[in-house]
DNA sequence: ATAGAATGAACGACGGTTCAGTCATCCGTC
DNA sequence: GACGGATGACTGAACCGTCGTTCATTCTAT
């Protein structure tokens, strides 16, 4: 009978593999090797080496937007719900490293190659971070002439080239500790004028 | 007798064809016919076609990096340097499409897998920017307990991803024009307080 | 006439994909 | 309980199209 989360465990190798080698470095008979199984039975579940990666992307990116979702939910203000953010990107990313490794570094080639697959997932977490700024206006804790689209993006994108320094370092410390730094210099950029 | 601007108009075209296609969805023949030469002749001025990527990479970032701080070398206080550099590198990639293409979606890629090729001037840029914050620190208008590397990493993601979106959206505004917001949000947050 | 630049057809390696065969599991029959 | 056939997951060697690269030949400039 079909294994159920074969799917799953084949994806978990391709993050494993996507990581040491790149997608197109990766042959498909590596992932199936790092999977345990034959290259043929990756066929089954995928239409193509291309699918893995849509798959990948879709299935992990809104995993993780879900999880910041979640973890925002409970706080109260606008500016807490941003540190806890920053907070919770960098620990995920963190605590999977493969996954950082494939997020960071091959995400560009799938926001332009797969377009629609990857996009809709990143879209959301654009949305949501743009939703928490918007509550700050409205709060009157963050500048009302503050132009969200331009925030978000450069949140997104502080947030994005601090993991992949530290991807693409050493990794010779702890991302999450850079968390409360980047979210005081972003939240100051962003605060209303002390009246 | 060879001509010695070919390597150039090679790497030109291959600009615009990894623009369209991505580096590994690109054909050395690509390249060729739309640098309208044979393909082997390529091979008259380029080792392999990975070495294209390294040179277009090397001259490209080095030529971006160089009019960078030439720009800014006249600019008297540190925030007007960081309100230059900005606009600067925003007008740049706007200038040339197909550039900004293959250094935004290309560059990972670059960096993870042709490390010391592009490092190098990558390295250079965040140097710039660093030495620019740290002018301003000790000018006082920063914070004088700011991070710089952190703060550095942060204003470079920003931009990154302005230009990001900017590449990957339809461009349908003009990116420069978003480069006060971006640079009045980041001084904001790195400001040192006002006593 | 000669040198060296340019050509592009051909080569050979590579790797995504296929599919004929194997094997494990289940179920009906005796 | 034993047998055997049916089902379908799984295998992996082989296939075949795709390029990166080469090199014997042609072209061009002096």
């Amino acid at each position: 009978m079909r294994d159920p989360d074969k799917p799953q465990q084949i994806i978990e190798a391709a993050v494993r593999v996507f990581a040491r080698k790149g997608y197109y470095n990766s042959r498909v008979s590596d992932i199936a090797r790092e999977a345990g199984i034959a290259a043929g039975t990756i066929y089954l579940y995928f239409k193509t080496k291309d699918d893995i990666l849509v798959t990948l992307f879709r299935d992990k990116m809104a995993e993780f937007v879900d999880a910041v979702r979640k973890a925002i939910a409970n706080e109260t203000d606008a500016a807490s719900k941003v540190r806890r953010l920053v907070s919770l990107h960098f620990r995920l990313l963190e605590e999977d490293p493969d996954l950082a490794e494939v997020l960071q570094v091959e995400l560009r080639q799938g926001q332009k190659f797969f377009r629609g697959a990857s996009g809709q997932e990143i879209g959301a977490y654009f949305a949501l971070i743009g939703s928490v700024l918007e509550e700050g206006v409205g709060e009157g804790r963050f500048r009302s002439s503050l132009s969200v689209k331009v925030a978000t993006k450069m949140l997104f994108g502080a947030m994005d080239q601090m993991a992949t320094s530290w991807v693409l370092g050493k990794r010779g410390y702890r991302l999450a500790d850079t968390a409360d730094v980047v979210a005081d210099i972003f939240l100051q950029g962003i605060a209303a004028p002390t009246s």
